[in-house]
DNA sequence: GGCTGCGCTAAGCGCTCGCTCACCTTGGGC
DNA sequence: GCCCAAGGTGAGCGAGCGCTTAGCGCAGCC
């Protein structure tokens, strides 16, 4: 179990708090498939099919399909939130804070990376009050790791000019993990998840 | 004329490559709907209407819908290899071509962002064998930061341990621009630009 | 053992999509 | 002045979309 959560970043086996269980699977087979296409190429059909269901079934368990991406963009931010909020608030220096932030968002966005890629990239497909609702969920994340990074530069851990656009860009870097990983590829999540670490540390002065 | 070129990190007005002036204009609609809405939400209707031609006049310069995007994406690929080729070939040392490669990498990302979008971010949307000959050209961008990082290492200016990973980060800080820059946000191109390539100095070691 | 309600399916509605086709307009060559 | 190619339009086709509805099977209660 406490392997699993490490290599995936945290979480075991997600989605658990949807039920019941053919709202899950319908759930599950959801984020594949807007991982895979987008949201706007995937068909309610395919969906369905997925979780091995007739088209109508999905509309017994969700009004719409845009109510299936909320509410995955919704668990799924919620899930990067806590995981940032556990490395900011753990006991350590800043440093160790930001690398355990940077180090455990990364091996989220890799090891759960077709989760990652429909909460970071499907945002714009979300209706205006929808995407409101989650905008201010991103707010909270940037504050998260804006206040470890103010608090190095406040101890004189690191030396940072610009807060705000350091903050984006230590973001930005462990966001677009989700657009290029691959399970297929050379690394595993904890291995970028190291290496992102270490160099969010030089960029704010403290390799 | 080179104030432009700086504003937007390297082009003045693109697109100019492409005849005649109506599927030039229908190329520039098509980005503009592509980048607001991603490929799959928008329609051959909507490109024409923002060409301000009729849907049917789409298909007098283009095959598909599909040859819109795998025009503008290669296009776009080239446009952005050859901004890092000229930094990269530039005299100077390895810091000072680096630096070059992102400010100038990342001004065209910001301030081209429609463009930066569609070609960054709907690379799936395309067929085989127009992804295929697209990231072939994706290869080639990585070879060019490579090399510069490789330079840098071998002359010493640089401490990297991890080569070909620190390139797919800086690579990365670089493309993410296009998903959250805005030009309603508080920084211009040039102001990311500069921030951005002191980051990556410090993650090479040469900060 | 019959009834009820829930989860699900088969069928299909209305609509919009990418794309086509028959026809129209226009500017240059003779 | 007439012709024709090039570039455009209006109307609409077949397909597939999101979503709805009528009804079926079956577990649980009396």
């Amino acid at each position: 179990m406490s392997t699993a959560e490490e290599t995936t970043g945290g979480e075991v086996e997600p989605w658990e708090e949807v039920t019941p269980d053919a709202a899950r699977r319908l759930l599950v087979a959801a984020v594949e498939a807007f991982a895979e296409r987008g949201y706007h190429a995937t068909t309610t059909r395919d969906i369905a099919s997925r979780a091995g269901m007739s088209p109508a079934a999905l509309y017994i368990h969700y009004k719409t399909k845009e109510e299936l991406l909320h509410r995955i963009s919704r668990i799924g931010h919620d899930r990067a939130l806590d995981i940032l909020r556990t490395a900011s608030r753990r006991e350590g220096t800043a440093k160790e804070r930001l690398a355990d932030a940077v180090g455990s968002f990364v091996r989220w966005h890799a090891g759960r990376r077709t989760t990652a890629r429909v909460v970071q990239y499907e945002l714009d497909a979300l209706g205006p009050e929808a995407r409101a609702e989650i905008v201010a969920l991103r707010r909270q994340v940037d504050a998260e790791v804006r206040g470890i990074i103010e608090d190095g530069v406040a101890s004189g851990e690191f030396d940072v000019r610009d807060v705000q656009g350091t903050t984006l860009a230590v973001l930005s870097l462990c966001i677009d993990v989700a657009r290029w990983f691959t399970v297929n590829g050379p690394r595993t999540p904890e291995e970028v998840g190291a290496l992102y670490a270490d160099l969010v540390l030089r960029m704010v002065g403290a390799g």
